[in-house]
RNA sequence: GGGCCCAUAGCUCAGCUUGGUUAGAGCGCUUCCCUGAUAAGGAAGAGGUCGAUGGUUCAAGUCCAUCUGGGCCCA
C-alpha cells in the first residue's frame, strides 16, 4: 500500500477532469463564505511548516463547499521587499546598496522579478502536492501594475484623511540594508545576545558637588558603549533618591536603590563586612542633580551647549545606576528628553552604520565593533568602573540579522495610533481562536500601538505615490492614468516600479514648481495587509465583486501573524473601509522537530515537505497538522508520529473499505440490488447507521467551530468501531453475501469518507471512484463535488444499549483472560449485573454471547444473597449536591450500613430514612446515592468495573468439551486450507483418520458443522494415510490426522 | 521588566469551560488470545505524589494565588 504512489493518481485525476474547476462552478451563486490567502513571501524554498496553515487553509473551504457555500479561493503571492532584495544581492555577490546602485537598480529589480517567479513555482508545486485547492491561475501578485494602483489608491484615502505623513523620528534601522524597519519586522527579530555592559564613571565638574568630595563622578551603565561618543546628557529620575557613595578612595552618585547591587549586600554572602569598604555620605532627590554639569568621557565629536544632568521619568531604578546616558540621535526616550533640554542631535554613525571617517579613535568602524575598542579605552583611562557581558534579546534585522540600531532618520508614518480605538472595537467583534490571542497578544499589541513606519529607502517594492516640489507641496496620486494626466504624457503601460516611476515628474498644482516622487518605497507588509482589495484592483475593477467578498470570513496564519499580516489586514480595513477585513482568524501554533526544537537550516533538522509526503502520504501529514494534538500549540512533527497516523487511521479505514469490496464482488452485491428496510435488518446494522449518522452531525458541528482536532478524534474512534467491533462482529454475514450487511457496510463507509474528505482528499477521493462512482454512477463524479451528509436517524437508546453490550464484552474478555479458559473453548453460562442489562433486546445479547462464546448470559438475580455478594459506596455527587458540608458524615453512615439489606431495602421501598448524628435534618437514601456493585461469591471467574459485574461459570462439561474440540478441528482445517493454497471459496474433500475416541466423537456428532465451516462437501474417516494436502496431528495439537483436496 | 501559553504514564498527547472519590488514549514494554481483512486484529498487565507550595470547598488534575521550569511575544 503506497500512499504517495496512489495520492500521484489522484492528482493527476483531478488535473484531467478538472474537479477543482467543476467544484468552482458547481458552487456558483450559492451563498458565499469567504476566506483570505495570506500570501507567502516568494523568497525560498518552502518548509514543512507552510503545510500547517495550508491544510487549515485547505480544510474549511472543502467542508463549507459541501455544505452548501460558493468558495472563493484565490491564491497570492506576496513580491516585493528586502528579503527579495537579499536574496538577489546574495545571488550577485553584492554587499549593500552602493553596489545595487553601481549595477542600475532597472537591471536590479529585474533580477528581484526573477527571483519571484522561480520561487513562486516551488510554492506552486508544494500546494498542489499537498491538496491544497486554492486557484493558481488568477491568483494576486503583489508586484502587479493593478495590483500597485489599487494600493496607491487606498494610501491616497489615507493620506487625504491627513493619517500618512512624514516625520524625524528615532527609529530601528539595518545598517547593512540601510533602511528602517517598522514595528512588526521589529518584531520578527529579536535575537538573544551577549553585549558588553559596562560601568563608566563621569567625573563630576560642578563645583558645589566637586568640591565636597574628592574624584566624584557620576556612574552611568550602559550596553552600548559605541553611543558613549554621542553622550549628550545624563538622565535621572526627578522622583528617585540618589546618594554619594564612597568606595576606595573614589565618590560615586548613585540611586540609592541600586547601592546594595553595584557595591555588595552590609554583609556579603562569605559573611564578610562590606560596610568598611564603602559608605554613604548623603542622599538627595533627583531633582537636585538638575544641570549639574560632568566630563563626557569620550571627546571625539563636537556636541555643544551640552552634558549636564537632565531629568527624566521614564529612569528606572531597576537595574543600572539609575543613571541613563542620553544620545539622542540612537534613543526614542533621549531624544524626547534632551529635545525639553533643547539639546542638541549629534549623529556620527553614517547610513551604512559606520563611523563617520574623520572621527578620531573610531573613524570608519561599524558601530558595533567600536564597543570593544571604546571599552579598551575607556580602561586604560581609568574610567571603566566594571565590566560584565550582558544577556539580553536584542533586536537584529529580521532577514540579514545584522544587530539593528536605533537611528533618528526622517520615515513616512501612517498615524494608526489616531484610529486605535476603532482597531480595539474591531477587535472586540472578531472571533479568534483560541480566543486568548484577543485580549493576550493581539490585545496588548493593539494597546500599545505606535504609528506605523510607511517607507523604506530601498528599491524592490511599491513606490510610495507621493510627489513633492520645492515648496514642499504634496501630490498622492492613485493611478497611473492620474499620474499620466497630471505629467501629461501617456503613461499607461508604465512599470510602476523604480526606476521607472522616478523619472515621471509633474508641475506641481499648487505652485511653479517641478515635483518629484519622494524616493522611498513601501514597507511590504502593506502590500499584503493590501490584498483584499488590491488583489481584485479594487476600486478600478471588480468594483461589486468585492464588496460581496468584504469582510472575509475567515483569515489563518501561524501566530507569528498576530503582529504581522493579522495586523495589517485590520490595520488598512479599518483605515480605508473602516471595517476589519476577517472576522474569525484561527491562529496556529509553530511545527518543531521531534526533539521540540525550532526547524532550522543551521540545525539541520529540517523536513523536506515534498518527500515527506511521498514518503508517508499528504492525507498523513494533512492529518497530522489539523487533527494530532492542539492546533494552537507548538508541536512536533517526525516520522514516527506521521506513521502513526498512517497505520492507525488511513490503513484501517483502507482494509475496511478493502474488506467490504472483496465480498461485494463475491457475493456479488452492489448497491443497485439494493437492502432490506432499515427496521428489518439485525441491530448491529441499525446501531452502524446511526453511529454513522451521529458522526456526520459531531463532525458537521465541530467543523463550525473550527475544531478539527475534535472532528479529527471522533472520525478515528469511528473508524475503530467501524472495524474493531462491526466488522469483527459481522464478519460471518459477508461471507454469506447478505445484502443487508453490505448495504450497511457501504453506506457507513460513504458517511465516513464525506466525513474525511475535507481532511484527507486523497484516500477519500480514491475510495470514492473505487467503490462508489463504479457501482453508482448517478454520484458525482468526485467526492469533492459531493454534499456534506444529512443527518438522520440518531437513535440515541440503541448507541447506549450498545455501549453497555461492549462494556459487558470487555468485562467478559476479561473474565475470561484471568480464567485461562481459551476463548475457543465454549462455555455454558454467565451472569451479568449492570443497570439497563435487562432491557437489553434479546438479539443485541446474543452479539455478546457470540462474541464471548458463552452459551448463556443470564441476568444475576440479587435476591439470591446466597449466590451474591453487594458491595455499595456512597456516590459523592448525588449526596454532595444534596447535603453540602455534611456530606462526609452521610457518607460514612453508609458505609456503615449491610450493604445487602439496605440495598433491598431501596430496590423495594424506594428510599430509606436516617436519623445521623450531628446531622440537622432527616436524611432520605435513595438507589441514586449508591454505587452498588454486585459479584457472585461462588468461585467463579468475576470481572467488575464501575458497579457492573460479570460472572463467568468455567465449568466444562462433556458436551462443551466436544464442541470445543470442534472448534479446535476447524481452526486446523482453516489453518491447512491456507497452507495448500486454496481460493476461500474452493470446495474441498477431507478424509481424517484417529485412534482418539473423543476425537471421533466430535466429529460424529459436529460433523456437519465441521463440514460446514470448512467448506466440505465430504468429510470421511479412513484407515491409514490421509489423501490430499494432509494436516498432521503432530503440528496441529490434535491427535488426528486430515487430508484436504479440492473438489 | 511586562504579557500570553505550556507543565498529566518511558514517549506523544486528551481531560480542566461546567469540581464528585478507581485520571484516559495512542505509541513503546510484558504476557496471553484470535485468525476466511492477516507483514493485520483483540485482551490483560506493569507504568501517574496530574511541576511545587498555599488557599477556596464537604470534595481540587479541574477554581484562585504564589513560586519553579520551558516556550512564544514584547520592552
Amino acid at each position: 500500500m503506497d500512499l504517495g504512489d496512489l495520492e500521484h493518481q489522484v492528482l493527476a485525476l483531478w488535473e484531467t477532469e478538472g474537479t477543482f474547476a467543476a467544484s468552482m462552478a458547481q458552487s456558483q451563486g450559492r451563498p458565499a463564505w469567504t476566506f483570505y490567502e495570506g500570501p507567502p513571501t516568494a523568497n525560498g524554498a518552502p518548509g514543512t511548516h507552510h503545510i500547517e496553515a495550508r491544510a487549515f487553509k485547505d480544510i474549511f473551504p472543502r467542508y463549507r463547499t459541501m455544505k452548501g457555500y460558493h468558495v472563493v479561493r484565490q491564491a497570492g503571492w506576496d513580491c516585493h521587499g528586502l528579503p527579495v532584495e537579499l536574496a538577489v544581492e546574495k545571488e550577485l555577490g553584492f554587499s549593500g546598496k552602493q553596489d545595487i546602485e553601481k549595477y542600475g537598480v532597472g537591471k536590479f529589480n529585474a533580477k528581484c522579478r526573477e527571483s519571484v517567479m522561480r520561487h513562486v513555482d516551488a510554492f506552486a508545486d508544494l500546494t498542489t502536492r499537498m491538496g491544497y485547492w486554492v486557484d493558481m491561475d488568477s491568483a494576486y501578485w503583489t508586484m502587479d501594475t493593478n495590483y500597485i494602483q489599487s494600493v496607491w489608491w487606498s494610501l491616497k484615502q489615507i493620506f487625504n484623511a491627513g493619517l500618512l505623513v512624514q516625520d524625524h523620528r528615532v527609529s530601528p534601522y539595518c545598517p547593512r540594508c540601510g533602511t528602517g524597519l517598522s514595528d512588526h519586522e521589529l518584531a520578527q527579530g529579536y535575537e538573544d545576545v551577549v553585549d558588553p555592559s559596562v560601568y563608566v564613571r563621569f567625573p563630576v565638574t560642578a563645583e558645589t558637588l566637586a568640591s565636597k568630595y574628592s574624584h566624584l563622578s557620576l556612574l552611568v551603565w550602559t550596553t552600548t558603549p559605541w553611543t558613549l561618543v554621542s553622550n549628550t546628557a545624563i538622565a535621572v529620575k526627578p522622583s528617585a533618591t540618589y546618594c554619594v557613595v564612597s568606595h576606595e578612595g573614589q565618590h560615586y552618585v548613585v540611586a540609592q536603590d541600586l547601592v546594595e547591587d553595584l557595591f555588595g549586600a552590609p554583609i556579603g554572602a562569605d559573611g564578610e563586612d562590606n560596610i568598611t569598604r564603602y559608605q554613604i555620605m548623603e542622599t538627595f532627590s533627583g531633582v537636585e542633580l538638575e544641570r549639574v554639569g560632568y566630563q563626557r568621557p569620550f571627546d571625539l565629536i563636537d556636541i555643544p551647549q551640552s552634558h549636564f544632568v537632565i531629568l527624566a521619568d521614564y529612569v528606572t531604578t531597576d537595574d543600572g545606576t539609575g543613571l541613563v546616558h542620553q544620545a539622542p540621535a540612537f534613543g526614542a526616550d533621549d531624544l524626547i528628553s534632551c529635545r525639553a533640554y533643547g539639546l542638541p542631535v549629534v549623529n556620527p554613525i553614517a547610513p551604512d552604520g559606520t563611523f563617520m571617517p574623520d572621527t578620531p579613535l573610531v573613524g570608519g568602524q561599524f558601530f558595533k565593533k567600536a564597543d570593544t575598542t571604546l571599552t579598551d579605552d575607556l580602561r586604560t583611562r581609568g574610567l571603566l568602573f566594571r565590566e560584565k557581558p550582558y544577556e539580553h534579546s536584542y533586536p537584529h534585522c529580521w532577514r540579514c540579522h545584522t544587530p539593528l540600531i536605533y537611528y533618528a532618520q526622517p520615515s513616512w508614518y501612517i498615524k494608526t495610533t489616531t484610529i486605535k480605538d476603532r482597531l480595539m472595537t474591531e477587535n472586540e467583534k472578531t472571533h479568534w481562536y483560541p480566543e486568548t490571542i484577543k485580549w493576550g497578544r493581539y490585545g496588548d499589541w493593539l494597546t500599545n500601538n505606535v504609528d506605523w513606519a510607511l517607507s523604506r529607502n530601498r528599491y524592490w517594492g511599491t513606490p510610495l505615490p507621493i510627489w513633492r516640489c520645492e515648496n514642499e507641496h504634496l501630490t498622492v496620486v492613485e493611478s497611473l492614468a492620474e499620474l499620466g494626466e497630471l505629467a501629461g504624457q501617456k503613461i499607461d503601460d508604465l512599470d510602476p516600479h523604480r526606476p521607472f516611476i522616478d523619472d515621471i515628474t509633474i508641475p506641481c498644482p499648487q505652485c511653479e514648481y517641478t515635483a518629484n516622487r519622494v524616493p522611498e518605497v513601501i514597507d511590504c507588509w502593506y502590500d499584503s495587509g493590501a490584498m483584499p482589495f488590491a488583489s481584485q484592483w479594487y476600486p478600478r475593477h471588480n468594483f461589486d465583486e468585492f464588496l460581496t467578498q468584504y469582510p472575509a470570513d475567515f483569515v489563518c496564519e501561524a501566530i507569528d501573524q498576530t503582529r504581522g499580516w493579522f495586523y495589517t489586514l485590520m490595520a488598512i480595513g479599518t483605515l480605508v473601509f473602516d471595517e476589519s477585513s476577517y472576522k474569525s482568524v484561527v491562529c496556529l501554533g509553530h511545527i518543531l522537530d521531534e526533539d521540540g526544537r525550532k526547524m532550522s537550516k543551521h540545525l539541520g533538522n529540517v523536513l523536506e515537505p515534498i518527500s515527506l509526503m511521498d514518503q508517508h502520504g499528504a492525507d498523513a501529514v494533512r492529518w497530522f497538522m489539523l487533527a494530532s494534538g492542539s492546533p494552537w500549540q507548538s508541536r512536533r512533527v517526525g516520522h514516527t508520529a506521521i506513521a502513526d497516523i498512517v497505520r492507525k487511521n488511513l490503513l484501517t479505514y483502507w482494509n475496511t473499505v478493502s474488506f467490504l469490496s472483496l465480498y461485494a464482488r463475491s457475493a456479488p452485491w452492489t448497491p443497485a440490488e439494493g437492502a432490506p428496510p432499515l427496521e428489518q435488518r439485525p441491530i448491529m446494522d441499525r446501531w452502524l447507521l446511526t453511529q454513522a449518522h451521529s458522526l456526520s452531525s459531531q463532525v458537521d458541528a465541530a467543523l463550525e467551530d473550527f475544531d478539527t482536532q475534535l472532528g479529527g478524534r471522533l472520525i478515528t474512534e469511528f473508524i475503530d468501531d467501524l472495524s474493531n467491533w462491526y466488522v469483527r462482529r459481522t464478519r460471518r454475514r459477508f461471507w454469506d453475501g447478505d445484502p443487508a450487511a453490505l448495504s450497511t457496510l457501504h453506506e457507513a463507509i460513504h458517511i465516513v469518507t464525506l466525513c474525511m474528505a475535507p481532511y484527507t482528499p486523497f484516500i477519500t477521493e480514491r475510495v470514492w471512484q473505487d467503490l462508489f462512482r463504479e457501482t453508482q454512477p448517478q454520484l458525482p463524479p468526485s467526492v469533492h463535488l459531493a454534499s456534506w451528509p444529512e443527518e438522520s436517524l440518531v437513535d440515541a437508546q440503541l448507541q447506549e444499549q450498545m455501549a453497555l453490550a461492549r462494556r459487558v464484552t470487555e468485562l467478559g474478555r476479561s473474565a475470561r483472560a484471568t480464567s485461562s479458559v481459551k476463548t475457543r473453548q465454549p462455555l455454558g453460562r454467565a451472569l451479568i449485573s449492570a443497570r439497563g442489562w435487562s432491557g437489553l433486546p434479546a438479539d443485541l445479547v446474543a452479539e455478546v454471547a457470540e462474541e464471548l462464546n458463552v452459551g448463556e448470559l443470564l441476568t444475576l438475580d440479587v435476591s439470591d444473597s446466597a449466590l451474591v455478594s453487594i458491595s455499595i459506596k456512597p456516590n459523592f455527587r448525588s449526596l454532595g449536591a444534596r447535603f453540602g458540608k455534611q456530606t462526609p458524615l452521610v457518607a460514612a453512615h453508609i458505609a456503615m450500613q449491610d450493604a445487602t439489606e439496605l440495598v433491598n431495602m431501596l430496590r423495594t421501598a424506594g428510599t430509606v430514612v436516617y436519623e445521623i448524628e450531628w446531622v440537622d435534618e432527616t436524611v432520605t437514601i435513595e438507589l441514586a446515592d449508591l454505587v452498588i456493585t454486585e459479584t457472585p461469591i461462588q468461585g467463579w471467574a468475576v470481572a467488575a468495573d464501575a458497579g457492573e459485574s460479570f460472572a463467568l461459570d468455567l465449568e466444562i462439561t462433556h458436551d462443551l468439551a466436544l464442541a470445543g474440540m470442534a472448534r479446535d478441528i476447524v481452526r486446523a482445517l482453516q489453518e491447512g486450507r491456507k497452507n495448500a493454497g486454496l481460493q476461500i471459496s474452493d470446495r474441498v474433500s477431507v478424509t481424517w483418520s484417529s485412534d482418539n475416541a473423543h476425537i471421533a466423537e466430535t466429529i460424529s456428532t459436529h460433523g456437519v458443522e465441521i463440514a460446514h465451516e470448512v467448506l466440505a462437501l465430504a468429510l470421511s474417516q479412513v484407515i491409514g494415510p490421509v489423501t490430499g494436502f494432509p494436516v498432521l496431528g503432530s503440528e496441529s495439537e490434535i491427535e488426528a490426522n486430515f487430508g484436504i483436496e479440492k473438489v
